[in-house]
DNA sequence: ATGAAAGCGCTAACAC
DNA sequence: GTGTTAGCGCTTTCAT
C-alpha cells in the first residue's frame, strides 16, 4: 500500500491540510474538537510526517551530525556520543555519526560543509582543526559545537575539560608523594587528529618544571605507531624497555589513557616490578578499566560533556545565545591502588 | 548566502537542471564533455545535494535506523554500530542510532513503523520482540534487520551468534577440567528487553545435565536489581555471600558478561579465593576487560556481526534477496588465567 | 544526449 | 480558526 499522507488525514478528519499540519505540530490557533478530530484520524491511519517533505518545506533537516575520529566504539567517543544522543534525540533529532578515518574524510566533510543544508548543526569531538577548517567554520550558516577540543576557536560553543590542568594535578600528587623522577607514557597508536594527547603532554611537562623536576628527571615516551592495537601486550615491552633502560629510573608515571595505563601495569607487574611499592601509576579517564584494575586516574564525565554540549547545540539552533558557550567540565583525581609513597633512594 | 541549488549548478554549466543531476549521479547517457562541465560548476560553487529534496524524490530516505537497547556505549552495541555503520556509511546512508529506554519507546517505535517511510531499513541490535511486533514486521516494506536476535522470527535477514551453544563450550571446558559443581552468574540490572540472557542461561543448564550434572550440583544466581551499575563492587559481595552459602560449594562459574566476570573475580580474591585455584571463572564476549584481566572467556566479534547484518541489509534494500539471509557468527573459547583443573575434592 | 514539466509530502504565507 | 496555494530542491517520465 502506499504510504499515508497528510492528505489522506485531512480527508479523514473532513478538514484542511493546513489544519491537519497545525493540529498534529501542537500548533496554537486550532479548535480543541478539530485537533482531537485530527489526532483520531491520524492514529486510525497510522499516520506520521515524512521528515523529507517537512525538512525541505521548512528549510530544516532535524539532523545533527557528529564528527568522530576513528571510531565510535571507544571509551570517550561512545560515551561523548550518549551524552549527545539523550538530550538531541528527546527534542526530535536524529543524530548522525560520522567516523573520520584519515584527513581525508574530514577535508571532503568540511569542503561540502559551506554549503550543506542537510543537517541544522555538526558537533565535533576531540578535532583539532587546522586554520582552514577553523575559516571555513567562522563563515557557516549552521552553528558548530566542540566536544573536548582543544581550542575553543571558531566554535559557536564547546564543552570540554581541561587536559592540562588535570595533568598538573596528577603531577602534583606524584610529587607529593615524593616521587622526583617522572615518566609520561604517550598511547601508542594515536589517530591523525587525536587531540588531547598534545594537551595532556604539554600539562605534564610544564607541570613537572613547576614542581621543581629538572628535564633530565623526566622521562617521555613517545608514541609510536606498532603493529597490533593498543590492546595488544607486546606493544607494551617496549615501552617497559624505555622506562628500564632509562639513566635514572623514573617512579612516578603518568599515562596518556587508562587502558594503556593497566597494560603497562600488567607487563611491569610481569617483569617484576612492585607497584605501587616500586612505582607509581596515574591514568586517565576513569572508564571502567580502571574501576576494575583499582588504577589510580584522573576521572572525567564524557556522557555529561555531551549532554552540554547538545544543550549548547540545541540554543544555538534555536537561534539564541547561551550566555556561556564555553563550557569547562571538571576532572577530579580518584585514588586507587597504583600509586603510593616513593620509597628512600637507596643512597 | 543563500544555498546553492540544482539550479544554479545548471545555470553555471549551460545545461539543464535534469543533465545536472544525471550528471553528477553518474548516470549514463550524459555526454563525457558536458559531465565534466557540470561537475566543474559543481566543485566550483560547492554544491552538494540536499537530502531531503532527493529523499521526497525518489522515495528513498538514504537513512537507516539502528535500534538499540539502553545505550549506545556498552561494548556490544558499540561495537555492533560500529560494524553497521562502516559498511552503510559508505554506501552513503545515514546510520541512525534509536536507543530503546523502556518498552514505551519500543511500542511507539513500532506504531509508527508500517507507515514510517523515513528510513529505509531497520536494524534491530540484541532484541527481543513480542508477537505484536513480529506481526507488525511481517507486513512491512522496508526490511528488518536482526543483530543477535533471539530468533529470526520475523526478520528479513539477521546476523548472530548461537549463545546456547557458546555457552555449552564453557561448560564442557569446566566438566574437562574436572569441575563437577557449577555456577551461573546472571549479570546483575539487566535491561527489560536484553535477550541474550535467557539463552546463555538455558545452554548453560541444558549443557550442564548433558555433562552429567544434576540439578543439585549446579547454582544459578539470578539477576538482581540493586542499587548502583554493573561496574559497582559492591553488587558482587552479594553474589559472593551466595556462592559462599550454596549447599555444595561451585568451582566451576559461568558468567554471562565479561564485565561481570571480572568485578566477581576481584570479590573473591578479597575475600581469599584463589583463582583459578580453588574455583575456575569463564566470562563472555572477550572484550578488553578480558584480555587485560586476564580471564578465560568467549570471544566474538560484535563488529563483524554487524558488518554482516549491514550487508544484508543493503542488498535487500537493492531489491535483491540474500542466498544466506541468517548468518550464525563463530565464537570461540580463549583461555587465559581464571581456568585451571579442579583440585582432588578434601574427602 | 538533453530539456521541459509534473510531481514527491509538507509548510507558511495569505485570504477568508 | 480554517482553507488555498505557492513553493522547498530534486528526480523522472516524456519529448525532442
Amino acid at each position: 500500500m502506499a504510504r499515508t499522507t497528510i492528505s489522506d488525514v485531512a480527508e479523514a478528519a473532513g478538514v484542511s491540510v493546513s489544519t491537519v499540519s497545525r493540529a498534529l505540530r501542537g500548533l496554537d490557533k486550532v479548535n480543541p474538537d478539530t485537533r482531537k478530530k485530527v489526532e483520531r484520524a491520524a492514529e486510525r491511519l497510522n499516520f506520521s510526517f515524512s521528515k523529507s517533505a517537512s525538512s525541505l518545506a521548512r528549510g530544516k533537516t532535524m539532523k545533527v551530525a557528529v564528527l568522530l575520529p576513528n571510531e565510535i566504539s571507544g571509551w570517550f567517543n561512545a560515551h561523548a556520543f550518549e551524552g549527545i544522543y539523550e538530550v538531541l534525540s528527546k527534542q526530535g533529532y536524529d543524530v548522525i555519526p560520522n567516523v573520520m578515518w584519515e584527513q581525508r574524510d574530514l577535508d571532503r566533510f568540511f569542503k561540502a560543509l559551506p554549503n550543506n543544508q542537510n543537517v541544522d548543526a555538526v558537533i565535533v569531538v576531540s578535532f583539532d582543526l587546522d586554520d582552514d577548517k577553523k575559516r571555513i567554520l567562522s563563515e557557516l550558516t549552521v552553528p558548530v559545537i566542540g566536544v573536548n577540543t582543544p581550542t575553543d576557536d571558531g566554535l559557536d560553543a564547546s564543552a570540554r575539560i581541561d587536559d592540562f590542568a588535570a595533568m598538573r594535578s596528577a603531577v602534583r600528587l606524584l610529587h607529593s608523594l615524593g616521587h622526583r623522577n617522572l615518566a609520561y607514557i604517550e598511547q601508542p597508536v594515536v589517530s591523525p587528529f587525536l587531540c588531547s594527547a598534545e594537551i595532556r603532554l604539554n600539562g605534564f611537562r610544564e607541570a613537572a618544571r613547576e614542581v621543581g623536576c629538572r628535564d633530565e628527571d623526566v622521562l617521555i615516551v613517545p608514541s609510536v605507531a606498532r603493529a597490533g592495537g593498543p590492546g595488544e601486550q607486546e606493544e607494551y615491552s617496549g615501552i617497559a624497555a624505555q622506562l628500564l633502560s632509562a639513566p635514572v629510573r623514573p617512579t612516578g608515571i603518568c599515562v596518556e589513557h587508562d587502558a594503556c595505563a593497566a597494560a603497562l601495569i600488567k607487563e611491569l607487574r610481569r617483569l617484576g616490578w612492585d607497584i605501587p611499592g616500586e612505582v607509581s601509576v596515574i591514568g586517565f579517564d576513569d572508564s571502567y578499566i580502571a574501576n576494575i584494575t583499582g588504577l589510580t586516574t584522573i576521572h572525567q564525565n564524557p556522557v555529561e560533556t555531551g549532554r552540554q554540549a547538545a544543550a549548547r547545540a540545541l540554543s544555538l539552533m534555536r537561534g539564541e545565545c547561551p550566555s556561556e558557550p564555553y563550557a569547562i567540565m571538571p576532572t577530579s583525581m580518584v585514588l586507587r591502588d597504583t600509586t603510593g609513597p616513593a620509597v628512600e633512594s637507596e643512597a
